[in-house]
Order: structure tokens, then sequence, then C-alpha cells
DNA sequence: AGAGTGATGGGACTAAGTCTCATCACTTAG
DNA sequence: CTAAGTGATGAGACTTAGTCCCATCACTCT
């Protein structure tokens, strides 16, 4: 499979990552992100849908983690409590690697609404991935609905924190989810 | 101000949602919209700032009622009070003419990723503008993220009866969110 | 009538994204 | 050891989104 220089798609993601940082997003064609990596465009766009998605690469696998995470939480595990078992589950896809071009990414994607736009998108897909799968255990289609929202705000949260203080994410995610929980309690109680 | 035949915003919307359904949106190209609606390529962007915006006119306008909404509940009201009351603001904006072309809009929008990713990104919007005005209540960072989130889980459902059923949309805005408010109860309550 | 103003038309230009075909590196059967 | 096969890449033409600049036109006000 792997022929001439391997990682084609790997080159061309921190070929992006550095130009973006360099002289922003909008300010970098495609092919010369391909140029830098060795590549042409042609070869650029095999391997990615558009521009905006060499920064979000791998996120289906990230968003089946979350599925199947639900999907194996114990039997009488209520919404939330299977909402943890997602966030635990997708610390596996999180990878040292990953956390390494963490914050660099984040401040390119939040420099620019065409990159925010495709986030916002991510998230979504997140979201309506963990509702089916707890529709799947029984759940009501709101209820649903609301624990996957709570999980995904959790998640946004703790991947902050992963990024900036390290460690096991499955903990940050645990304990993040915890606080989005106290939230939700105070937001009741508080009335 | 009003020259030529008039509303050349307007015309265009609705040129772009008829070609839209009938042909689909990646099918569409700018250039054929503006010459249904009379005009040319140039006007075109000169009134929205991309091919997906002719779909999400006015939106901010919506936002700023959130926010208002927000700024003007009673002192002592608690964050999701606050929401219910962002929520019946903006049905000012949610005009009748906007219900009209409204299941046209949501079709063409639901079957092309681009639109739903401007869609996702309008919503995100939200969130932030009533978290924000949440926080300039006081409401600490977190619950003022999670009564938001909750707040746009209300509008969307909320929106989408509206569409279907037609009524006063601060009614069933205000029935949707006691509705997801329940669910919240139900979550922490099932476990 | 003439200057001013704001919206439009027109056309050139850049870059994203698609498509097709040739080519090259490497594998495997014979 | 060679030749066919396979999969990734290169090259270039092409369409369209989106930007820019400038001329023009409709209408207003003096």
């Amino acid at each position: 499979m792997g022929r001439w220089e391997p990682d084609a798609p790997e080159r061309l993601v921190l070929a992006a990552l550095d130009l973006f940082t360099e002289q922003g997003y909008e300010n970098t064609a495609v092919a010369q992100i391909a140029e830098r990596a060795g590549l042409t465009k042609s070869t650029f766009f095999r391997h990615f849908r558009d521009k905006r998605e060499v920064l979000f690469g791998g996120q289906e696998v990230l968003a089946e983690m979350l599925t199947s995470g639900i999907a194996g939480a114990p039997e009488q595990a209520g919404p939330l409590a299977a909402v943890e078992a997602a966030l635990v589950a997708v610390s596996a896809g999180l990878t040292e690697e990953r956390r390494a071009h963490g914050p660099q990414r984040l401040a390119v994607i939040a420099g620019n609404v065409e990159l925010r736009e495709r986030d916002a998108l991510k998230m979504v897909g997140f979201s309506t991935a963990m509702a089916e799968a707890l529709c799947r255990r029984g759940v009501p289609e709101l209820e649903a609905s609301v624990a996957a929202e709570l999980g995904v705000l959790a998640f946004r949260r703790g991947y902050h924190r992963w990024l900036e203080n390290g460690g096991d994410f499955a903990e940050v995610a645990r304990r993040t989810l915890r606080e989005v929980r106290a939230a939700v309690a105070g937001l009741e109680g508080g009335e």
C-alpha cells in the first residue's frame, strides 16, 4: 500500500497546520499545502473532501466510539451514565499525537468562520450519533436529545481541559460531565 | 431608496428557494438564481455573503431578539425563566411570511450538507448569544451554557412544531421548553 | 438643468473543487 | 527475470464560488 514517501495524509495535515498558523487559513491555497507536503492539489483532494476537512480528519471514528460506548454501557445505566460511558470510550481515540497539535489546531479554527462552521457540524454529528444510540437503548427521543446535548457540552469542555492540562481524557471527561450535571441541578433547583 | 424593481433580496430568496427545490442546491448556480430574479451575480453577492446565506438571512436579528429577551427578563428570574423570555421575545421575528416558506426551506436545508453546516453555525450563534446574555445577568458561565443549549434545543423543536401546526410561536415555545425541562428532570431522577 | 447618491451591470481575476487520463512505484504470476 | 496488474500520484482542463473595480443608470435634491 504505502509507496513513495508514506503517510501522505499526515504530511498534508502537518503542512496545512503550519501554513495556516504562519499566514492564516484564507491566505493559504490548497496547492501551496500540497507543495509543502511534496504533493499536488489532485492528491490533496483525493485524501480530503475539501480544504476545511484537513483539520477535521478522523472524527467519524470518534463518533463511532461514542455510539459504541453508549451501546456497551450496562443495561441498567441511565442516559447520562451511558453518555459518561461514551466519553470514556472516546478517550481511546484521543491519542497523544492528537494532543500535540491540538492547541495549534484550535487556534486556527477559532480564527476562521468557515472552520468554526465545520466544527459546529461535527459537534452536531456527535450529538445525533449519541442521541440515536440512546434511542436504541429505549431512551425516549427527547430525553436522548437532551442527554446527547449535555454530553457534547461536556466533551467540548473536557477536550479543552485535556489539551491544557493533559492527563487521562477519560478522567477529565468524567469530572467535566459531573460538573455539567451539577450545573443542571443548580438550574432546576434555583427557581 | 427603492429603485428599479424593489425588494431585490426578497426576489433573490424566492428565486433561490424555487430553483433549489426544482433542481437541487448543488445543481443551481448563483448566476441562474440572479437571472431568475432579473438581476446579476454581482448583485447577488452584494446582498448575500455567499450562496448558502440566501437561505439564512435575518438570523442576526433573531439572535438580537434572544439576547434582549434575556436581558429584559425580570430580575429575580432564574436562567431557564430568562431563556423562556428569550423564546417568547423571538416570536416577534417569526413572521407569518417566514412561516409560509419555512417547510420548503427546511426541506432544502435537510438535503444538503453545506446547508446543514450553515444551520449548525447559526444555532451555535444563538447558543452563545443566549449564554453571554445570561452571564451578563450574573449566571455562572457553565450554567449559562447549559441553559442556552437547552434553549436552542427547545427553539429548534418549537420551530418545527410551529411550522407544522401554526399558532402563536410564543405559546409553542413555552410548551416545548416545559417539555425539555421535564426531560431534564426525568434524566436526573431516573438513576 | 446639473451635481450627487446609491444600487446595479459587466467583466476580469483568483482559488476551490471535479474529472479524466497518463504515469509511476511496487507487487505478483508465470 | 520479465510482464501484466494494481493503486497512488501527476497533470491539466474545466466549472463555479467569490472578489474587485469601474462604468452606468435611476432617482433626488438643489
